[in-house]
Formats: C-alpha cells, structure tokens, sequence
DNA sequence: TTCACTGCAAAACGTTTGCAAACAG
DNA sequence: CTGTTTGCAAACGTTTTGCAGTGAA
C-alpha cells in the first residue's frame, strides 16, 4: 500500500461522483504533482482486479471507477451523461432464470433523464 | 447505397457471428482489395446511425456489429468470449418499473460460460 | 536487501478526421 | 452537374507497456 494507492482510493472513496482516470489523476496532482498517469491506471486496475473498486464501460468515453459497495447498476443520464446507481437485487436470479444456465453475472447501464435535466426541459 | 456499403450490410447479413470492425475490414477486402477501414468505419457508423445495424460494446476489446433484427440482449461467454443473443421481452418494461421514472432503453450483457465451453471442461 | 511500485516516454489500440480524387444519383 | 463517399494518412483519446530508478517492508 503505496501513498499514491492510498491517494487513489481516498479520491475514490470520497467523490460523491464516478470518475473518470483523467480526473483521478487531475484530482490526486493536485495533491501529488508528480504522481504520473500510468501510477493511476496502474493502482485502478490493481484495485478493480482485488475487487476494492468498480471499473464502468460509458458509451462513447472513457471508463468510469467507484469505490465498490454492494452490487449495483448504473444509470446513465442521456442528456447530461451523469452516472447514477441503482439496486436490483432481483435480476440476476431473474435472468437465470431466464437464459435456462447458471450466468456468472452481468453489465447492465439503464438510459434515462436524470431528474435535473428533466427539471430544465 | 455505394458497392463498399452494399458489400458490407452483405458481410453482416450473412455473418452467423457478430463481426468486430477489424473483422469486417478483412471480410470485405477480400472482395474489395482496395477498401479503406475508415470506409469500414463510415459505414458501420451511418448504418448504425440508420438503425439497420447494431453495435455491441464488448468490455476489454473492439465493439462488435451484427445486422439488427428484433431488439435482444446479449450473453457473452467468460471463456471463449463468443457473444449470443437472447429476447428478454419483459425486461424494459420490469426496468421501468424498479426505476420508478420512464428509460429510454439499456445496455445488457449477460455474463456465463457457452454451451461449448462447459463441455470442453 | 529485496521486490513491488513509481515516473517517464513511447507504443498500442480502436476509432475518427481532413482532404483531394472518384463516384452515384 | 452536385453532393456524397471513397481511400489514404495522419491524428485522436484512452489505456498499456518497457525500463531504469525509488521506496516500502
């Protein structure tokens, strides 16, 4: 457990957003100039594989990474791109269920207008 | 409806398997020696644009593309990485309901070993 | 003292772009 | 003719790599 790992997962665990590795690095310079980009890809990857974090695939940009809690599903705004998260405790025994054989898990992005950007239409 | 657009709608249409860009590039030169990717390219992405086509994010490598039938999800094998489909027609509907607000749609892929692979071990 | 981790630069990867020439309608 | 599309090469953004040097245990 390095300062820069440390850094990373403070970061992580501290936003209240998901975040890019652009911005984990931008946000962890701010505190460690000279920490570098491959550190940060090095540590989000380390940690995503010890299960400490979530990567999550956005269409059309880069990956995202939260600090993982319990599984969840995302929710991705169409107007503004902002993630959010959502429990479906339900589904994975539903799709089972479903596709006839054991699955081993899943990915799944719901699109929709998050409440803002359905305030301001 | 150029010879290079006719030529590659005929590459998918006739694909058992969904198809990377790279694959298709190397299907169509073939038959067109002298096409170009970002041919391949332009025309994956009107065709998808147009609604004829799908693309299928695939974590970890290239989107795939496959000509688009009815709306379906996707499983995707742990082992081989072959992608399948499968009609989930109650799921949009169960989605919206556990969301609470309207979705404009989802992104699902199902992870689980093929029938080919479970065989195999 | 050892070995994993860092920072850097460069490469890899999938994809898109700018542009002049070619072609379809 | 006119606008779209092609082929090429070069650029793009994201992510990974190779490697010498650093720092944690």
């Amino acid at each position: 457990m390095t300062k820069q790992r440390e850094l990373i997962l403070q970061i992580l665990t501290h936003s209240d957003r998901h975040l890019t590795a652009d911005e984990v690095f931008f946000l962890a310079k701010l505190q460690m100039p000279s920490i570098a980009m491959a550190t940060v890809y090095n540590n989000l990857n380390a940690m995503t594989d010890a299960g400490f974090i979530n990567r999550v695939h956005v269409d059309g940009s880069a990956d995202c990474f939260e600090k993982g809690s319990d599984p969840h599903d995302h929710l991705r705004c169409t107007s503004c791109g902002k993630l959010a998260n959502v429990s479906l405790p339900w589904l994975k025994d539903r799709l089972r269920q479903a596709v006839g054989t054991d699955i081993s898990g899943y990915d799944l992005t719901i699109h929709y207008i998050c409440p803002e950007c359905r305030k301001k239409i």
